[in-house]
DNA sequence: GCGACAG
DNA sequence: ATCTTGTCGC
């Protein structure tokens, strides 16, 4: 089913726009004011997108927006992009405002062809994004013991992320550069944004957002 | 050929 | 991601 796809075409696009990718902060961390997430989930064909904007560094939910489509892209590991990439800039843009930071539920550059769906997003709206996984997509690592102690991914003698323990017991969460973003400062929010539990805020947030938008809907 | 493989 | 109850632990 998948091979009516040409993952080859796909392939070069990513390793095209890979090239776009900025892993050094483009801003200036005082003058950070907000942080958002966006989470999707699915409901037969279609796909819902929930984002959410936060105040930061309180962490206060100041606005949030969601819409609904079709999907028209299989899931394809290493091809999420071109599934969940659409969705979820739509879903953003109107809510986004000055000195943003995008926390994204997937990868960055922690991707077989540096280009996971964190870079996509940020590369789309021209804001800096940080990918946010909960298991491995590419690279080794080891485990973290002590909470905010984090490990480096390696992948092909790169760093293409960090592996850090955000709570007491609770496995460790994946951290990668999207876009426009150091991984030292993407690391440095991530631990910002932590409030107690396993996932940062603007993710945690967004994905209970989706969650109760699917149940009622 | 075999295993791995975000959401 | 999604299908799903109870259950162990802080």
């Amino acid at each position: 089913m998948k091979d009516r796809y040409n993952l080859n075409k796909y392939s070069r696009m990513q390793y095209k726009l890979a090239r776009k990718i900025i892993e050094k902060d483009c801003f200036n961390l005082k003058e950070i004011e907000y942080v958002a997430g966006i989470d999707q989930a699915f409901r037969g064909d279609e796909i819902i997108s929930s984002a959410v904007l936060l105040k930061f560094p309180e962490l206060r939910i100041v606005d949030s927006n969601h819409t609904i489509e079709r999907v028209d892209f299989p899931y394809i590991p290493t091809y999420l992009m071109f599934r969940e990439g659409k969705p979820a800039v739509r879903t953003l843009k109107d809510l986004l405002r000055k000195n943003t930071i995008i926390f994204v539920d997937g990868s960055g550059i922690c991707h077989p062809r540096y280009f996971g769906l964190a870079c996509y997003v940020g590369l789309a709206l021209n804001t800096p994004t940080i990918g946010i996984t909960k298991t491995r997509l590419v690279g080794d690592y080891t485990h973290p013991d002590k909470v905010f102690q984090w490990e480096p991914i390696m992948y092909q003698g790169k760093e293409v992320g960090r592996a850090i323990k955000t709570c007491k017991r609770c496995r460790e969460i994946l951290v990668s550069v999207g876009h426009m973003i150091s991984l030292d400062t993407a690391i440095h929010l991530t631990k910002s944004c932590i409030r107690d539990r396993k996932l940062p805020e603007p993710i945690r947030l967004a994905h209970e957002s989706v969650s109760k938008l699917k149940k009622i809907l």
